[in-house]
DNA sequence: TATGAATGAGGGTTCATTCAT
DNA sequence: GATGAATGAACCCTCATTCAT
């Protein structure tokens, strides 16, 4: 059934146990011997699989940002308003960030290695767009339907995953106080109302 | 007068130096010896003003936070109404973008180091908290003035370096179609209206 | 009929293999894969057939030498003259280098390991000898018919290989300025003649 | 006197330890542990005077051959006759063997990675090509002045290299058989007097 | 104080060899 | 016999750090 060939399931086993080695010190501090005693393989075996330790991190970091992109565009499309929608993609992240700590603390460092120009960076930049390209046309849709006013879709978009990446990033720093007991519950409060007391604070003109 | 004693100048001059060379490549890319001929000084010296590669990465960053904060600080308590705060914390972040790219190219990256368990990631840690405490204390002041509706200070906070943070990587990436023209109007405006219609298309709890 | 078991020819083939790899980037540079992929076999195959990456590149200069060495005595023993052996000796190699280039660029490396303490250099020592010594019991026999003058045997058989060496060599690097038009010509031309001028410049005992 | 800067000795130091160690097992067996641990100093240390293996392995072979071929240069120009010219390169390269063993067995394998296309084989094959030529310009202005009679002043150029290879690779190798008492006299006879009879055995046409 | 030559631990990568299928 | 996935020893090279000058 889940028969992926022995090969893929080494292929797999390996990206796991890169997770988990490069998310406990940083690439920089994990060398390829200490992936390949996680995976309890051969450390010229893990170079079967992958060309070098570079791609190899790509590849772990990859696989999970795909994994992740897939669920939460299969639950999004799962509910038809926005709304749930932007409920679904926030709560996705958090639990994906629940269940895979260590998956996480690789995530967040991508933001970094996203601005440096390595071929690393390259790919990762390109699966990040493709998901915010996504989430933007789901908001352009929402536009398009009247349930929420006309704002850029694509500005919006890119502001969900700015919050989300901020929930997931607090939760994993465990820092209580920048924490709301419903953090989706805030966020969404948060994008609906906004923070105006409905009184013409809001600049004029 | 300003005449911090020729040690202090150096010291100085051998973070900017570092700021140029982490910048370039990257943390782990880059190299001692590389940071003391872009100072125009011997790898030595560097080891007079640094314990380590890793204090002066943390150092260097850690200056530009400072300085960008108190940037921040200064300009919003220059000004009296909140939004207006708001739109001076944004535009100050990314005017410091502007300039600084290079700074920002390690800011950025710092996201990664602090989910790591480094000494390096710690120190980066409380200098954002602090920044983040300070933004919420300027939050929870403009509630209980009324300027805004009664949120969670510090998880508001939060959201606002999680956009200004949104902005400024999608402004050095040079992300077009994820660029909207006015961004710091389109932040504010969000916040403050939201993006909800006014009809109770607003789950009604 | 010659049909050597399938195992001797797969034997036979590996050596060519190893004959084309090996002569492409050297020893050292290249690796038992790539001779399994020119043969079109498995790597480990190659590995029934021979010990050792050391043992299948002796083998297969070994083989060589012997067939260059079988060619050149057998054409020798068809021509009466020892003048004629000469030429003979130095047309088969001079032709075997045009017709295998690839296994001169081996054979020229050869001088090399002879001289390293290797069992590879050992075994290649002692088949250069016995084609050596085979060449002066053809010398001397030519001193006892007086068909050349008295000199010392085993010391012009070296000189001829010396002088066959030269011109394989410099024909394979290409190097114009050093070749003559007739190679053969003028090596025997210079070994029956000399370069003296008949009057007695050479020294006087 | 002889003070080269303690850098240019320290370079010397290395090429010394680099011709002991490459000379004991060749290239390939040799590491470059090996080479820092012979000169008495760091592995590290090797890479700031030599930028690769390879360059050290060239840099090692390359001086020696210049050495020996100034040597033989000078020791040509002071003599005045052809003959005695001829005498004293071959007695310089036997010399030097004699001396620099370790030199030879590197020297000797030199003809191997000529004939490999790397970088190292065309900076020996340059090195070579030079003094060849100068050696033909000394034959040619032999013939000039009427001390040789007339051949191709390349060709006896390379044999002369061809000889004094065979001669240094035999005493080198020990194999008693092929060395004849007087190498030198042997050769320079040979090479005025020929091995002709007189008689015209020598093909008439 | 400033230097940069020296160091050597460390790590990425290769590849000859083995062995279960 | 044939295979090629797996292995891990080996080795080149880098670079953070030290220290004698």
């Amino acid at each position: 059934m889940t028969d992926q060939s022995v090969t893929e399931r080494k292929h797999d086993a390996i990206l796991d146990a890169a997770r988990t080695v490069f998310s406990r010190e940083g690439y920089a501090a994990s060398c390829v011997d200490d992936v390949a005693a996680e995976a309890g393989i051969g450390k010229g075996t893990v170079y079967l699989y992958f060309k070098s330790k570079e791609e190899l991190y790509v590849a772990a970091l990859a696989r999970d940002i795909r994994v992740l992109a897939g669920k939460a565009r299969e639950e999004m499309e799962s509910v038809p308003a926005f709304r749930e929608k932007v409920e679904v993609f926030l709560r996705v992240r958090l639990e994906y960030c629940r269940a895979h700590e260590d998956f996480l603390r690789i995530y967040l460092s991508e933001y970094g290695s996203m601005c440096v120009n390595t071929p690393m960076g390259k790919e990762l930049r390109r699966l990040k767009r493709n998901n915010m390209k996504y989430v933007a046309s789901v908001v352009q849709k929402a536009i398009d339907r009247r349930e929420i006013r006309k704002v850029s879709a694509p500005a919006l978009a890119a502001t969900l995953f700015d919050m989300a990446h901020g929930l997931v990033e607090r939760r994993l720093l465990g820092w209580k106080e920048f924490q709301v007991r419903g953090e989706i519950a805030f966020a969404t409060d948060l994008l609906w109302q906004g923070i105006g007391t409905g009184t013409p604070t809001r600049r004029q003109r």
